[in-house]
DNA sequence: ATTATTTTTGCAACCGGTTGCAAAAGGCGA
DNA sequence: TCGCCTTTTGCAACCGGTTGCAAAAATAAT
């Protein structure tokens, strides 16, 4: 068993209560007191336990980290991010994978049980409604790459996905392209949704255009392909504004199929901007998502939120950009 | 602040002990007993604070999920299998990000504090002696993707990369070719170490074969591409082994960037076999490595070893098999 | 040197549970 | 109804720390 504070106490010949202050930092301790007790530490090869000491300090720098994107390498990505970044905090992340048959509130119980100093969901797909579980069990929460609204419950960073849809759309009527097509992610994912709404409104503000649209039944290059073999059967649009990268890819390979080229024949725009975007065979047109920043935006909130827990809900909303590269025709 | 046992008891009616015993399922509780303390605790919204228990009890139920490899795509597959097994048996991933910059001796010295009931060390090229150091403080330990050896220290899962690199040797020369080249991941990694003396071993057991090696100075795409860009500058080999898939795609585009074209002037096997390896576009000959099963097995380990934490160490190794797909020519 | 003030230290209670032990309650046969 | 055995319950100590408070020690002021 691990060596306690008591034993350190006893072999240094002082109180618990001044091996206690001199981990402790903040603590009245001499000089002197100090290093007889390092070093009776030392000898011991004592650390403290951090959950002892939770029962009392009511904080155990343990943060949930909850997703549901354990598909889609730009969460890799994320995780790195977000892993480091806490570690650089001193927190800890406790990784919960929230899958179909995972119970949401089991997970927000369970995490309650640990103590977890805070909470953080990191999805696009998860509905506003779970991270206010959170919140509602008094647990600080931040919804990263959440939906953006103007009058949020739980503080959320990410992007205006409206608006993605609508650079998408720019972008594409501005290539003069005339038929036109979103291939969406699932159809129940709110970015799936804002993005649609986005896209849709502002090809409405055009004229002379021929506009349809499709879901392909998850973010991955196995339904973006199934979905673009099926679009290929009948009269493709000249133009794709496709859920994710990894969609796109899987598109990309269904038209290259085809015997079609790329953009001559069909353009491509995704979004995202993953690493794998901008490998040499993909070389992908697509829309930049900052996750850095919204990761590094996202522990910062988090962080202030431990210190003020009743903090007024907020939107951190960043800009997403076009990375100009292969998959679209250039402009004339 | 939460509802404790104390609030649930004296609403109750009953002792403290009553409560805990009916939240600690083996004890001695009766059924009225039983009724009127959940009734109480649900009355009160409680539930059992994970921590205070574990003080007593000794487990904690979190394990350490240790890991240096949050880029390679292959590695997302591997969280989602850990952290879903893990769940499953009611444990909780305590995820450590192990960068260059962090020093692992702190990590274990975390771990312990947070007085984890066992680790995991997922990751295929850190050495044998950092899992040890696990071993050494006391906690349960198992190495994923470790090692291979015949007097292991601590438990590794994982592959024979001594036989996987004899068997991408066995492959190539069956197929004819004559010009062989040897295309490792970093140097220091022990799994590149391993393929490298399999490999040419099997290969000094033939005549009239030209050899060759070099080493890209990570697993990724642009370090596969650069070293094959560089390498196609001289007089390239007809196959290279790569260290592994997300290689082999960088060593695909550098190729098709030349001009030259797969499998006909080059061929190339992989190892991995990675989701992205089956990708239509890709469609890499690759050695696949059965994941799953490590992930698995490791688990089956760890949760073996919280009753057992002296068990002898062993080594488990799965074999590896070849997955023909369209970058190496056909044996005629 | 004496007193006032500040700093350091130890005591003891507490954080939220668990558990060995003995007393109380329940069940059973006579 | 009584005695005996089994089950259930509560008491109190404990897990490994923290912290308010008052006593002790060190330092400053007179």
């Amino acid at each position: 068993m691990a060596i306690t504070l008591k034993e350190v106490a006893e072999r240094a010949g002082v109180s618990r209560s001044a091996v206690s202050r001199t981990f402790t930092d903040g603590a009245s301790v001499s000089e002197k007191m100090r290093r007889k007790v390092e070093k009776a530490a030392r000898d011991l090869g004592y650390s403290p336990n951090a959950l002892a000491s939770s029962l009392t300090t009511g904080r155990t720098k343990l943060i949930g980290l909850i997703s549901n994107n354990f598909h889609n390498p730009i969460f890799l990505e994320v995780f790195d991010l977000f892993t480091r970044g806490l570690q650089d905090r001193g927190l800890r992340p406790l990784l919960v994978n929230l899958t179909d048959e995972t119970d949401p509130q089991a997970s927000v119980r369970m995490l309650r049980q640990y103590s977890v100093d805070g909470a953080v969901v990191a999805s696009s797909t998860l509905p506003p409604g779970f991270s206010k579980a959170f919140r509602d069990a008094g647990v600080p929460v931040v919804h990263s790459f959440g939906r953006y609204s103007s009058a949020p419950q739980v503080h959320v960073v990410g992007i205006d996905n409206v608006e993605c849809g609508r650079m998408a759309a720019r972008t594409l009527v501005a290539r003069g392209y005339r038929k036109i097509a979103f291939l969406g992610g699932p159809e129940r994912a709110t970015s799936t949704q804002d993005r649609y709404s986005g896209f849709f409104s502002e090809l409405g503000a055009h004229r002379g255009l021929t506009t349809s649209y499709s879901f392909a039944d998850a973010y991955s290059f196995d339904a973006g392909r199934r979905e673009m073999l099926h679009l290929l059967k009948s009269d493709p649009a000249e133009a794709y504004f496709c859920g994710d990268d990894v969609l796109s890819i899987g598109v990309l390979s269904a038209i290259a199929d085809s015997g079609l080229r790329v953009p001559e024949d069909i353009g491509i725009i995704g979004l995202n901007d993953m690493e794998m975007a901008r490998w040499e065979n993909i070389n992908l047109t697509t829309i930049h998502q900052p996750i850095r920043q919204i990761v590094t935006s996202s522990i910062e909130l988090m962080v202030a939120m431990l210190d003020e827990p009743d903090r007024y809900p907020e939107a951190r909303i960043f800009p997403c950009s076009i990375v100009e590269r292969g998959t679209l025709r250039p402009a004339k």
